[in-house]
DNA sequence: AACACCCCCTGTCGGC
DNA sequence: TGCCGACAGGGGGTGT
């Protein structure tokens, strides 16, 4: 499920109902997610107010007042569920899989934050809001690739000097940060880029973009902002914080669309899909070079 | 330094 | 119906 604009998605979706909020009590139903929690993770959650949400890369950041941020990945499968269970309120759902709730806050507004994960890939970790970029999950993230600046410059610096086939140099979280597999395979495919070019490619021998770098850029930025304004991708039974369903996914040109026409207006290719790094790759071999 | 590969864990789906 | 392998949105560690 989630990439950038999963988690963007996610954290729109929690912040009403989270901020300003106070933590009134945290149920562990497990030792860690992916990785154990952090020392007297419960005691020092409880009691804290919610300041502010924010995303960087796919991480979900939590300020807590009192000087410590909550960060959460969702990992392959997490997501967060929120339950209005003020007394007598009418929408009052029942879990559908208690099993994978790892994580319950409950909050002095009556609502109740659950984090699920049945794979735990996911994880969360307590760290000080000062000086959270040196957090070891955070320190060695690439750009945002929605920030103002994110361009073909920046782009083509970020792959310079690289033989790494572009679709992996795209999806290293040093360089760029909150690209995953879908939305790779699909700015590629919008830039009439091969997902199998040498990366370094974009930049001419002076490190200037080429127009290559900047048909990119373009289309990354494209696909990431229309992804989030659809509420991201809903893959298998992955939804939204408050339960609705995210429609990007209709929108996929080339991802899990193996043996598909290609959608490109005279564009006679078949969407195809190989192997790279271990991970399935969606392209069109037609359209692109 | 930069890659390719394997693993973490669980669920689901397609083929036989 | 049942079993089994392949595969899934991420990413860290290891080995070349």
């Amino acid at each position: 499920m989630p990439e950038l604009p999963e988690v963007e998605t996610v954290m729109r979706g929690l912040a009403p109902a989270m901020v300003g909020a106070r933590i009134e009590a945290v149920e562990l139903r497990r030792a860690g997610i992916r990785f154990p929690f952090p020392p007297r993770f419960g005691e020092r959650l409880t009691g804290k107010r919610i300041e502010a949400l924010t995303r960087r890369a796919k991480y979900l950041l939590v300020r807590l007042e009192g000087g410590e941020t909550l960060i959460a990945h969702l990992g392959m499968s997490g997501s967060f569920r929120i339950e209005d269970m003020t007394p007598g309120a009418f929408h009052r759902e029942r879990s559908k899989d208690p099993k994978h709730d790892h994580v319950v806050i409950r909050l002095d507004t009556g609502t109740v934050v659950t984090f699920n994960d049945p794979r735990r890939f996911g994880f969360m970790d307590l760290f000080a809001t000062e000086g959270l970029e040196t957090h070891p999950r955070l320190s060695a993230l690439g750009d945002e690739p929605l920030a103002p600046g994110f361009d073909a410059a920046r782009l083509a610096a970020l792959l310079a000097g690289s033989r790494a086939p572009l679709k992996a140099a795209l999806l290293d979280q040093k360089r760029i940060a909150g690209l995953g597999n879908i939305y790779v395979c699909e700015a590629l495919h919008r830039a009439k880029l091969s997902p199998f070019r040498p990366a370094g490619d974009l930049a001419d021998a002076r490190g200037s973009p080429t127009r290559a770098a900047g048909a990119l850029a373009k289309a990354i930025r494209a696909v990431l902002q229309e992804a989030i304004t659809a509420g991201g991708s809903t893959l298998r039974d992955h939804r939204q914080a408050d339960g609705a369903l995210g429609y990007f996914q209709h929108a996929f040109e080339v991802y899990d669309r193996e043996g598909a026409a290609c959608s490109r207006p005279a564009c006679a290719g078949t969407i195809a899909r190989d192997a790279q790094s271990g991970r399935s790759t969606f392209y069109c071999p037609e359209c692109q070079k």
